[in-house]
DNA sequence: GCGTCTGCGTATCCCAGGTTACAGACCGCC
DNA sequence: GGCGGTCTGTAACCTGGGATACGCAGACGC
């Protein structure tokens, strides 16, 4: 299994204690695996697919914190495992993904005793810290065009695609689907890009880019 | 030294390298002590006072993302994230603070064989992050007068006093004076605060935050 | 007392973006 | 090929709050 990259370095004991303890799990895309307030326990590891954790105001809208990929930890479980915080989002499968949960009684001993696991940890952590400093920074400093265009150039694959409804990019930055098709529709008139169902091509990345580095798009 | 009583744990060795690598530093109130895209290293124990640390958009104006009281640890260079990456945001003193400097190598060397260490560093990170969270979901969820009320019932003192002048409230909330004016005069007309030159008295906290629980003024 | 500096109060204007309300368009399935 | 569900396009409207532009009032030094 892929995830044991991640425990290679481990004492014998570790690993052993780590393979009669871990417990793996898959979801489908879109499937909820904490909700807030839920009292988590255990270290998250994801071994494929990608994890969103996101909040969910009173109205109902989402805002992305941060993404979780392959062979990144979900902190937030370490935040509660150590804090005894409940846990202060939702988090859901971005795509069909498969998650190794290392219980927390678990995980606090291998804390305790293996080099690498406190390693990891702080290096999580850290991590989240810098994305959560970069999206609040965005978030103050930027407008809703600056997002999404941010969004599109990072998302996009190797070939300027981007496979996502426009739905879901509002729930990424934190806005509503109207709005979303809005901003599209000007960047799309300016023949930045092209659209499509459930499908958006760039066709201008450098002058996608600059949208970001100026204020406005006009 | 009050500071030491966080290294009180250390082993005798531990406490030696501290004591030899410690560096006491003294800031002004409003003095900058990290510049973003400054390369720190080490670790900033509050010592007293306390510390903003914030963003400065293109425009100039500010937005908190947290705060860092006596007793907690800015933790600023640890592994490979914030020693290669600059650091992300500004920080400042709140007002006159005593700061103790933890150099990155000490730190490292520290967190590598001592468990007090691996514990401060786990904790002061994963509150930060949970600080994080919070304010970010507080930026998406929340309207500025609910921010503002959250904001004096958090600052005020045991007698409802809080002791700064708009435009340090506005650089809080990540918005302009002019805008804190509007909102205080607002809640001045309804009589849940009086005003003053650079203070604020709450004379309602229950109706404040009921601001906050609700969605509106109105 | 008098100038100067810093902070406050207020009014007017304007725009980004949220809201509401439909009208297609594509997609798979029966 | 018709039908229901999911997605997109778009237009008109509304409002929170940012921008601009002052005038005034304590504080403080001289």
């Amino acid at each position: 299994m892929q995830a044991m990259d991640l425990f290679r370095d481990l004492s014998t004991a570790g690993r052993d204690a780590v393979s009669r303890g871990l417990v793996r799990h898959d979801f489908q895309k879109g499937q909820t695996i904490v909700e807030k307030g839920q009292q988590v326990s255990g270290a998250y590891f994801v071994v494929r697919g990608e994890l969103r954790v996101f909040t969910l105001s009173p109205g109902g809208k989402e805002a992305t914190l941060y993404m979780i990929r392959p062979g990144e930890t979900c902190v937030l479980a370490l935040n509660s495992l150590f804090n005894k915080l409940l846990y202060p989002a939702w988090v859901q499968a971005e795509e069909a993904s498969a998650v190794a949960v290392v219980p927390g009684a678990l995980y606090r001993h291998l804390f305790a005793s293996e080099r690498v696991i406190q390693d990891l940890t702080v290096h999580a952590l850290s991590t989240v810290v810098f994305r959560l400093m970069t999206e609040l920074e965005q978030v103050h400093a930027w407008q809703l065009d600056q997002r999404l265009a941010s969004l599109l150039l990072n998302k996009a694959s190797d070939h300027g695609v981007v496979l996502k409804t426009q739905q879901e990019i509002a729930a990424h930055i934190g806005t509503t689907r109207e709005v979303v098709a809005r901003l599209l529709a000007e960047f799309a008139a300016r023949s930045w890009i092209t659209t499509g169902r459930g499908r958006i091509t760039v066709r201008q990345p450098a002058l996608l880019a600059a949208v970001i580095r100026r204020g406005g798009t006009i």
